[in-house]
DNA sequence: TAGTGGTCTAGACCACATA
DNA sequence: ATGTGGTCTAGACCACTAC
């Protein structure tokens, strides 16, 4: 049976049964037929639905796990993929020890200096998809590890979706910020890039940081993207590279 | 058939046929039975070779394809890959301009400022997997765009596979260094990672570079990998980052 | 015991490249 | 026309998890 009940593509574009099925799952994802840390139905319950075999619906999910999409786990099910209870936490996070030894740390202590709403200006709003002078939410906010200041974060934020976010809710939740926006606001981030320069502070900076005006800094703009390639949140970091390192692994 | 004429291991360590026959196909590349930009068996000799299904074969090759070890061409084969003929050449560096245009900058002026022998220290031995005093060879260049020196690399190499590289054949050689590793002295780097800082440049390289001695610059320390994660190279370089930025992806 | 994902096979057909 | 990788199916069995 080679010829699925899915509309087939009129003419030019061909796709392969399993991209189809792909799509089609992202759909549901995105549409929140599943919630992050919930598992998706079965293979064979999607193959069912969607009139296909389950190898066809296999390959369409491998995709999706390669892409940090979902979580297989033998045995158990396939689940969505969520920033919160992952083991790796802070998974957009690559700042590490030098001394390479991430447990012994612990978490970072986090403060958040500022949340206020403001107009996005043409830079933030070329960033987030939106308009000059559309509502966005700014936060900016301080990590440090063993009370050495190591961090410092401005976020930009797209006002509708973030609407009643505040600087004590910030300060109310436990864990990463990404696993707070999906469980409070219903956004979760998919995929980011990243570019790195070499930078000194500006003076507010500096004391933010407890660093002298002339120590290089490295400056990690981060856009983070929800599903579709949605852009949702512009973040320039500020990280002191000291004790430690910013990691990186290249295939 | 279920039982494969491969050796079953003892007790303990189960191993499934595909990662086995994976495993196979990566000691003919490290062997060199096929070289960089040759095609390797088709899927079907080699199940026929290794006597598993065609299936089996294409799972082990979908994950050294995966791994960017060898690349796939619908219609022609399987290929090893290469430093060379990539369409992406340099596929290591991920300094980019700001423009993002790529193209309209051209490949990089290099300038081979040095190449000597000389005995590892010990943290160049701990890179390279070597011991503190065996011999090693170190290179030094500054790339430059459009006129303007961006990057300054120093190199350290085990000197027993780079027996014969002089700065001589640096200078020759025209495209990705990592290309002429691979043509000239048959090492192939298929895996690398960096450790990245924000730095000041000491009076030498401020000079190599241009800058001031002030400037903050990018420092890139990375150890690059051959096959079975072998280290033979350490790599420590230093970015100009006011024209350019590092790129990186975040899954 | 039942259900899930993981592995393996065998065969059919498609799309692409080359001669 | 032939050979390559790409897709799709169907069914068998294995390994892990939960009840």
């Amino acid at each position: 049976m080679n010829t699925p009940t899915l509309a087939e593509p009129a003419t030019p574009s061909f796709s392969p049964l399993y991209q189809q099925i792909k799509t089609l799952i992202l759909q549901s994802l995105q549409a929140g037929e599943w919630k992050p840390g919930e598992p998706i139905p079965s293979e064979i319950d999607l193959a069912a639905r969607f009139r296909v075999s389950q190898g066809t619906v296999r390959k369409a999910i491998d995709e999706l796990a390669a892409e940090n999409l979902v979580v297989r786990r033998q045995g158990k099910g396939t689940f969505v993929a969520t920033h919160a209870e992952q083991h790796v936490q802070y998974r957009f996070l690559k700042l590490v020890p030098d001394s390479g030894d991430t447990a012994a740390e612990g978490p970072a202590e986090r403060t958040i200096v500022d949340c206020r709403r403001q107009r996005a200006s043409a830079e933030v709003a070329r960033a987030l998809a939106l308009r000059t002078g559309d509502p966005v939410l700014q936060v900016r906010r301080v990590l440090a590890y063993r009370g050495v200041p190591t961090i410092l974060e401005d976020l930009w934020l797209p006002g509708t979706p973030f609407k009643g976010l505040t600087a004590e809710r910030l300060r109310a939740s436990r864990g990463p910020m990404y696993a707070m926006f999906e469980t409070e606001f219903g956004v979760r981030m998919v995929r980011a890039e990243e570019k790195i320069r070499a930078v000194l502070p500006d003076a507010e900076q500096a004391v933010l940081l407890d660093v002298a005006a002339g120590m290089p800094l490295l400056s990690v703009e981060r856009v983070a993207h929800t599903y579709h390639d949605t852009p949702m949140e512009l973040r320039r970091g500020l990280y002191r590279t000291q004790t430690h390192h910013y990691r990186n692994e290249l295939g």
